[in-house]
DNA sequence: CTATATGTATAATTTTTAGTTATATTGAAT
DNA sequence: ATTCAATATAACTAAAAATTATACATATAG
């Protein structure tokens, strides 16, 4: 068994059983890949691949398991290299960060600031996405770091650590009849035409649970992943904005009211997720810290060791 | 990198750093392992080794981490390999087991028997050791399942199955002056020369504790890893045996008197211990419920879920 | 129901790499 | 100082992986 068919294998599989399409991922022959596999398959005395003729059409059920094997093989491989890194290139690396647009938008700066200051020779990468592709990307090891409201916890293989808590609030031109009401209730909100995030974003789910265990179904007359793009709607006149209270800032938004209505809404958390099978260098515990200070290095291994 | 290099590194450090040692252990050649030794490094970029001269004379702080990744990785190829063992050689295989002698002797007798007609295919190896050695064997993967009352639990990578209690008995030759004495207690049995298990040894602790807890301290005459050799030294009539109520066979230690003493010493847990990453094969889960008929796979795989 | 496109296996060849033997080198032991 | 034990180096051999070219098999379109 080589590593280099393991790494085959995973390849075949993340790219739907395309051999060709594994090679050029690979920046390698096709036929290299095709022989390794068999080979592989006959030395482990099975067949990894359901076959129709030439073609791969499935996985077998021993193969499954195998791919999953070779899986956390590549991981640790990957591991053993970060372990070099660490020790022979302390100040370089690179950081991938996976979160949704609002954790980028107005959460992130000011960490992502501090840390390029403090790690000058680390590259960031922040992919942006929904809180499910987010939990993903770091599930699959294409993210180093996750942040997002939800579904972070859903992965077996992810450590997820609660960053902190945030509400709500609803932003209207001003002038808006709104704003005369001085006790907004959910009921008054329902009426209202919202603009707010897509669901399943940033919270979205639990706004819905929160509306219809008050049996009322809101009025959302447009949705966006975007909380500029949702205030860009309010501007025009379309509709109340309803949105991370984070995503308000009293200058840049100088042209509409911010109403808090956290009494209306529970808190959401927003929870930072990392493989718990994956070595993390010291610019990413640095990261971490920086987004949710009450995790220092220590913490994080500790919730590591805990679920290990 | 190599899975070749890691398992290089795996033997040397196996072989206290002997290149020389571990080539002969992989019937390969020394220089061949000195030289993929040194392209792992390089392509790591850091020594794994210290090194006075030509001499390997320790392990660097990286190197450290980087062998205990290499072990995983190395575990995980076997794993591989025994899910192709599982699909297509269902009914053969191999079953290490390690165990004390008083567990051996006493315990498995039924079960293995019950296990040899059930999979009749499969090659069995029992190892017999103090506890300590039980737990290291399963540890480093040189054994699959360990039985033993003591020092499973202390290694962090094996699941800890308590299977079933025991206590002890004291047995005496017909006619001792103990037998007239209807309510033994701690105090009068510390009066007697004693014949017992070696410290370490299949609940050895906890009787020495149970005496020193009460203020006591035995007379302890003789000690031994087995509870037969115990057993003929009481019969020679040099004191009084202390043993598992297990190992008396009233048919075969028909010269010998046993006295229960249940009432004197807490009940003792006999543990199984399985490497948690390991891939346990169909037979392994049925002799594990043979000898804890609470665990069958389903509930084994329900523990080694939630310590994963 | 052919014709074409897409994807895989096979074969011959080249290139790379692992392993072997012989030997030099170096630290440790006596 | 001399011998011993272990590792590194070098030259060589053997093995295996990758490449190119091509044949073959299935799916898809017209």
């Amino acid at each position: 068994m080589k590593l280099q068919q393991l790494r085959y294998l995973n390849e075949v599989a993340r790219q739907d059983l395309n051999i060709t399409n594994a090679a050029e991922a690979l920046y390698t022959s096709q036929p290299g890949i095709s022989k390794q596999i068999q080979l592989l398959e006959e030395e482990i005395g099975l067949q990894i691949f359901q076959r129709n003729g030439k073609r791969l059409t499935g996985i077998t059920e021993p193969g499954v398991q195998i791919l999953s094997l070779a899986a956390k093989v590549m991981q640790q491989v990957d591991n053993i290299k970060r372990v070099g890194d660490e020790f022979t290139n302390v100040e370089t690396g690179t950081l991938t960060i996976a979160t949704t647009h609002t954790q980028a938008r107005y959460k992130l700066p000011t960490a992502v600031k501090t840390f390029m200051t403090n790690y000058p020779h680390v590259k960031l990468n922040i992919h942006q996405g929904n809180p499910k592709q987010v939990a993903e990307l770091v599930a699959c090891g294409d993210a180093d770091i996750g942040i997002a409201t939800e579904y972070i916890s859903d992965f077996e293989n992810l450590l997820c650590l609660p960053c902190y808590k945030w509400n709500r609030c609803v932003v209207v031109p001003h002038g808006h009849p709104l704003l005369l009401d001085d006790a907004l209730t959910l009921k008054k909100l329902a009426a209202y035409p919202l603009i707010t995030y897509d669901f399943g974003f940033t919270g979205g789910t639990l706004v819905s649970k929160t509306f219809s265990d008050a049996g009322l179904s809101p009025n959302v007359v447009l949705t966006a992943i975007d909380a500029d793009v949702i205030k860009t709607y309010v501007t025009l006149g379309l509709g109340v904005g309803l949105l991370a209270n984070m995503a308000y800032d009293a200058e840049r938004d100088a042209n509409l009211v911010k109403v808090d209505v956290s009494h209306l809404f529970p808190d959401s958390t927003t929870y930072l997720g990392v493989r718990k099978d994956a070595f993390l260098r010291a610019y990413m515990y640095g990261f971490i810290e920086l987004i949710a200070p009450q995790f220092n290095q220590q913490a994080v291994n500790a919730a590591l060791k805990i679920s290990a």
